[in-house]
DNA sequence: CTTGTTTTGTGACAGCTATCACATGAACTA
DNA sequence: TAGTTCATGTGATAGCTGTCACAAAACAAG
């Protein structure tokens, strides 16, 4: 797959390098990309599909943060890697997805010599970072039914589709709350949310 | 002030030039220093104080997010400024504080050539985004009283002091909560929070 | 001391959400 | 068709939190 084309701002020469010493890596939907606690080796980049960024607790609750697309990367792998800590959060392939794997040892190069690398993960870091900004909004202002709309508007815009195709118990899990809460919610705000 | 101790890991070169070209500033306790949807023309390291970073909505809730301690910088700021964009939240001075502004214009340049530099803007990319990560897990999965506590003892923690002078109010602002709420909490817990 | 202001305590109540228990329905299989 | 499994609907209930109303305390200043 021509992945170049997912990240037309980075020079030729980046490219190559890359493509040196990069390893692509396919996860089928369901497997876990990063575990909470687990050390970081690499940062990855997005070429197909979609992981879901998430955050556990003890008791077994999660709670999504955020979802990654194609031309996307890890910010949170970025800022690991760069540092050789353990991460915070899971990571999860949400469809069969391909990633670009990049050595931790590359990184600093990559920042120093290229000019589109180094903006490129400041953009991360900046989107990832609004990203983190308007969850905490959401879950700090809002009820779960506006949580709810919020989920869902993102969801369709992310799938592209208008329909969405979950069980009530998913979008329980994602928002960290219950799927009877869900069901009912969607039966109330449902009339509202076909104009 | 010998703001240099505070930052001991920056080479004699890139303070010279930060002394060269950065300004510095006082705000008085109370003062705004960032708005919602204010353009950021600069960065600002914390020499001295204390600088309150919340987020605010339409209805007047706020919710703090950190503080910001002397040898810190603002990582919202960096990353607007950066690519000149506004920045979605808002800073006060919980003292009075001091701080020392770095153009837009110098950020470019220093990333680019000082190495020192460019691992203290990563750094700071780092805890601002686990700081946000934990605030996220707090709201997310625990209730107020557990929440409170959270707060008293990050409060402690970054005042030195084991005698926590606010208001039951103002408490209740920085968690978007009420102040009977805090109120009645304070009194329960307050018997296990003795020990 | 008296008065006015700010802070804190308290009871009543309503709304939201988690949980339990169970019913219904839909889809698939033997 | 009957049985199985998974997704969804529904009622009852309890706990947490926000809100209102008002009382009690603490504090400052005249």
């Amino acid at each position: 797959m021509d992945w170049k084309k997912l990240f037309p701002q980075f020079e030729p020469e980046l490219i190559e390098i890359i493509e040196k010493n990069a390893v692509q890596k396919t996860f089928a939907a369901g497997e876990v990309i990063m575990r909470t606690g687990q050390y970081i080796k690499s940062t990855a980049l997005v070429l197909e599909g979609q992981i879901k960024i998430y955050r556990e607790n003890q008791d077994g609750g999660e709670f999504l943060m955020y979802y990654l697309e194609p031309g996307q990367a890890c910010a949170v792998s970025m800022i690991c890697a760069l540092q050789s800590e353990t991460s915070e959060i899971t990571a999860i392939a949400e469809v069969d997805t391909e990633v670009l794997l990049i050595p931790v040892q590359l990184m600093d190069d990559l920042m120093n010599q290229y000019k589109s690398w180094y903006q490129f993960v400041i953009q991360t870091y900046r989107s990832r970072f609004d990203e983190l900004i308007s969850v905490v909004d959401n879950i700090a202002f809002h009820n779960m039914d506006e949580r709810l709309e919020f989920y869902l508007k993102r969801h369709a815009k992310n799938s592209g589709k208008n329909v969405i195709e979950t069980s009530h118990q998913q979008i329980a899990d994602d928002l960290n709350s219950s799927r009877e809460v869900i069901s009912r919610l969607l039966k109330k705000d449902g009339a509202a949310k076909i104009s």
